[in-house]
DNA sequence: TGCTGTTTAAAGTTCC
DNA sequence: GGAACTTTAAACAGCA
């Protein structure tokens, strides 16, 4: 594996896997859903470090879109002409880093075969629910007079019309707890809630993430829309993530059962595990070896904790 | 022709 | 130490 040099920052390997990647690039569009070209402009546009060897760590991250369950491939419409397919994450894999690392995932994602006939079994049947909620996205965008722009010039800045928060939305990955020296947590999240600025933290994420470059800092700063209201304790949101009331089609199924793995769990359609898993307990703290683990050594401030998962579902009917 | 998507294989890394 | 996961490489087919 090469090493990102050290005598720059910003050319740095992330802390994130492909997975991870992709699934922020997806979740920066207003859609939800991004073809493969825009999946891969996002995280050149945001990592330097994968502005080179692009042809290695594209075949790899186009490995992972076919290869995990997690991303599910929306065939285009009439009226999107283009090449290839728009890729959505799948509904129910926003736990998959519940350990908060972004770099390895405790449990991988599987779509699981109910018998439930009201919801989608299927990844086609999961695309095509997720084809109709991008078309709901953008009916609501519009009422609002929101303008969207095409499909193959997606702003891919942070500040997106959509109030929607998944826990891959890059400003929820960047917005994290950051652990100090000495156990001293804070959390950004926090901050922000309370309607602090954020400029400290924001110091902090150019110095901890020195791989992300500067712009994306800058696009952090914006004015992320979120009322504190919509969050309790621990950053979690009171307002349920729902999918149009729609059970869910799938749950990621841990390969082997974890002390946290509720019996039978696999059974239900489990509308909001993602909240449901980021119980404060797993909030705390994780070993920052694995963020940097493939990094140059990691110093005091790269340490990185665990995701505050702020999910707020987009009002749509 | 180049991009996209799928599949297989192998090696490396991390977790339990 | 084994299992699970990630990364990388490569081959191949389909499509615009």
């Amino acid at each position: 594996m090469p090493r990102p040099g050290r005598n720059t920052y910003s050319d740095q390997k992330p802390p994130y896997s492909y997975i991870s990647l992709t699934a922020m690039a997806i979740q920066s569009s207003p859609e939800k859903m991004l073809p493969l070209s825009e999946i891969y402009k996002f995280i050149m546009d945001r990592f330097p470090y994968y502005r080179e060897n692009t042809q290695r760590w594209q075949n790899s991250l186009r490995h992972n879109l076919s290869f995990n369950d997690c991303f599910i491939k929306i065939p285009r419409r009439p009226d999107q002409p283009g090449k290839g397919s728009f890729w959505a994450l799948h509904p129910n894999c926003g736990d998959m880093f519940e350990n908060g690392s972004f770099l390895r995932r405790r449990k991988r994602f599987k779509v699981m075969m109910t018998s439930d006939h009201l919801a989608p079994t299927k990844p086609t049947d999961a695309a095509h629910y997720l084809q109709q909620q991008a078309k709901l996205r953008l009916s609501a965008l519009a009422a609002t007079g929101t303008h969207l722009p095409q499909m193959s010039t997606y702003n891919l800045g942070v500040s997106q019309p959509s109030t929607f928060k998944h826990p891959f939305a890059i400003e929820n990955i960047i917005a994290r707890e950051y652990k100090m020296p000495g156990g001293l947590a804070f959390s950004t999240m926090q901050s922000m809630s309370a309607g602090y600025p954020l400029h400290n933290q924001l110091s902090t994420v150019g110095t901890a993430w020195p791989h992300m470059y500067s712009t994306s800092v800058i696009d952090t700063a914006a004015p992320i829309s979120m009322a504190s209201s919509d969050y309790s304790a621990y950053g979690l949101p009171i307002k349920p993530l729902c999918h149009g009331g729609q059970p869910l089609p799938a749950i990621p199924v841990p390969i082997k059962p974890t002390p946290a793995a509720v019996p039978g769990l696999s059974a239900l359609p489990a509308p909001i595990p993602a909240i449901l898993s980021n119980s404060p307990s797993s909030l705390s703290p994780t070993s920052p070896q694995t963020a940097t683990s493939q990094s140059s050594p990691a110093t005091p401030s790269e340490t990185l904790t665990s995701p505050t998962s702020a999910l707020q579902s987009v009002a749509v009917h």
